[in-house]
RNA sequence: GCGGAAGUGGCUCAGUGGUAGAGCAUCACCUUGCCAAGGUGAGGGUCGCGGGUUCGAAUCCCGUCUUCCGCUCCA
């Protein structure tokens, strides 16, 4: 079966309270979405698998979580108040757009370099892809400020600080994951392209001698995080080096981690090395020095930034397009988002199996509440058995434990699970830490290298 | 931002000038002994938003917002 539609898996996040559209009552906001009751889990629950995989499980990985708003002259060092721009020049005639640098000389004065003809061409407008605002009570040129535009300045800014304070040698990273905003021209494709959203980007530093070692490592790690960790399934994964003509300005070379949305191949993440460009920049731009000293060679080096970095929105979206399926039955279809249990937003599902025996429906919540302790967990009695379980196959739960009139003897229940439909008779007074078990066993990490790996 | 298409209850859609409908979903009660059973009943939309034409507009016109496709861009 071939990955959903962005309107399939829209429809369904919006039905079952995992994403709606951003201020809908007033008609939306293009580029903004909310993330619901179940969103806010599966979103917290695949955050927590990065942080887990990049801070906890490594030695050499620290964590950091900077502010939003800077200095603007961070951004004027990084090249983003500069670069980051696209100036475009549209054809009247044959609608065609070009970037004002791709074109060979000014627009009022060339031809349509796709169409031929003269007198075509729009003046090159500026885009600004960082929202500006005002800092302080007085609003003039010299208040203006940036939302970042992406996470990884901060890690450059603070590279000094984080590197004395924890007595870093190289190589180590610093980890950071929070919202960056770009005012995108076409935002758009469901969460695909927000103009705010949740990176989780890693600065790894490492002596420019270990350079390529090091960026092939990650390039590995995190790939193997999203099909290991993740779930996704790897036939819809790929590496893709960068052409040297696309690389980002900042980059020496890039490997993208592309996955086949129903839209093509779409970037996931990017594996960059972004060489000691960061750090020089900010050296340069702040005077003050952004080096390590390098014992071997007695020598300071500036270190060089290996930078996997990518969105968290997209992740998620990966997740439920990856995850959902539909499994065609007698008279109707049923929707089954299959994904790790590490990651679903409900754990277990408790379900009696007859809602008007008051002993019956006290003892589910007693046992519902139980697992509360461990894991995420929901009670519901609103329809029959077979209905119940459809409700929780939709919104990803991995385990339903069914609590049946001979629960009240036997003080057992049946935890079902749903990938393998298999069943297993639990001690009522068990049924909290199998489950618990279950989840932790189903979420393996095999694959993924948590030792650094070069040596 | 440009070109094209679209916007009716939670979802999918019908309704093209005369005071909003269906299926599914949701809720309540009854029923129901394991994978979207059944019965009865209920709630929910003024038709994206604003303006105009008209005796009267979801239905015509204008504007606007949003969504989708393409250009473009990136996490």
């Amino acid at each position: 079966m071939p990955a959903p539609n962005f309107d399939v898996i829209a429809s369904l996040a919006k039905r079952r309270g995992f994403v709606f559209p951003s201020s809908e009552i007033y008609g939306g906001m293009a580029g903004f979405w909310d993330y619901g009751p179940l969103g806010v889990e599966l979103k917290k629950n695949i955050k927590a698998a990065w942080w887990r995989h990049m801070v906890q499980l490594r030695d050499d990985v620290v964590g950091l979580d900077a502010s939003i708003i800077m200095n603007p002259r961070v951004w004027e060092a990084s090249g983003h108040v500069a670069g980051f721009s696209d100036p475009m020049v549209d054809c009247r005639t044959c609608k065609h757009r070009f970037r004002e640098d791709d074109l060979k000389g000014k627009p009022a004065e060339i031809a349509c370099p796709n169409c031929g003809n003269r007198d075509t061409l729009t003046d090159a407008r500026q885009f600004n892809l960082m929202f500006a605002t005002q800092v302080g009570p007085v609003a003039d040129s010299s208040s203006v400020a940036y939302l970042r535009p992406e996470t990884a300045q901060a890690m450059f800014v603070q590279f000094d600080n984080v590197a004395v304070s924890m007595r870093r040698k190289l190589p180590f990273g610093i980890a950071q994951m929070g919202r960056s905003f770009r005012n995108e021209i076409t935002p758009g494709n469901f969460i695909f392209r927000l103009r705010e959203f949740e990176q989780m980007e890693m600065e790894f530093f490492v002596h420019p001698r270990d350079e390529d070692e090091w960026f092939t490592h990650w390039v590995a790690a995190r790939h193997a995080w999203w099909t290991d960790v993740l779930g996704i399934s790897g036939d819809r994964l790929r590496l893709r080096p960068h052409e040297a003509d696309e690389l980002s300005h900042y980059s020496k070379q890039t490997t993208d981690i592309e996955y086949e949305f129903p839209i093509g191949w779409s970037e996931l993440e990017g594996i960059a090395d972004r060489t000691d460009f960061d750090l020089r920049a900010h050296a340069a731009g702040s005077g003050k020095k952004l080096e390590v000293f390098d014992e071997a060679s007695g020598e300071h080096v500036v270190p060089y930034a290996i930078e996997p970095a990518m969105g968290v929105d997209r992740a998620m979206l990966t997740v439920l397009v990856d995850g959902y399926t539909e499994e065609q039955l007698a008279k109707e279809k049923r929707g089954v988002l299959r994904i790790k249990p590490e990651l679903a937003p409900i754990k277990a599902a408790v379900l009696p199996l007859l809602r008007n025996r008051p002993e019956l429906v006290e003892r589910a919540r007693r046992l519902t509440a139980d697992l509360r302790q461990h894991v995420a967990a929901q009670y519901d009695d609103t329809a029959s058995i077979g209905k119940l379980y459809r409700r929780q196959d939709e919104i990803g739960t991995p385990f339903c434990v069914t609590v049946d009139p001979e629960s009240l003897e036997d003080g057992a229940a049946t935890i079902r699970e749903r990938d393998s439909m298999t069943q297993e008779r639990v001690s009522l007074d068990l049924v909290a830490q199998r489950v618990a078990d279950l989840v932790a066993g189903r979420s393996a990490w095999e694959g993924v290298p948590r030792e650094p790996a070069p040596a």
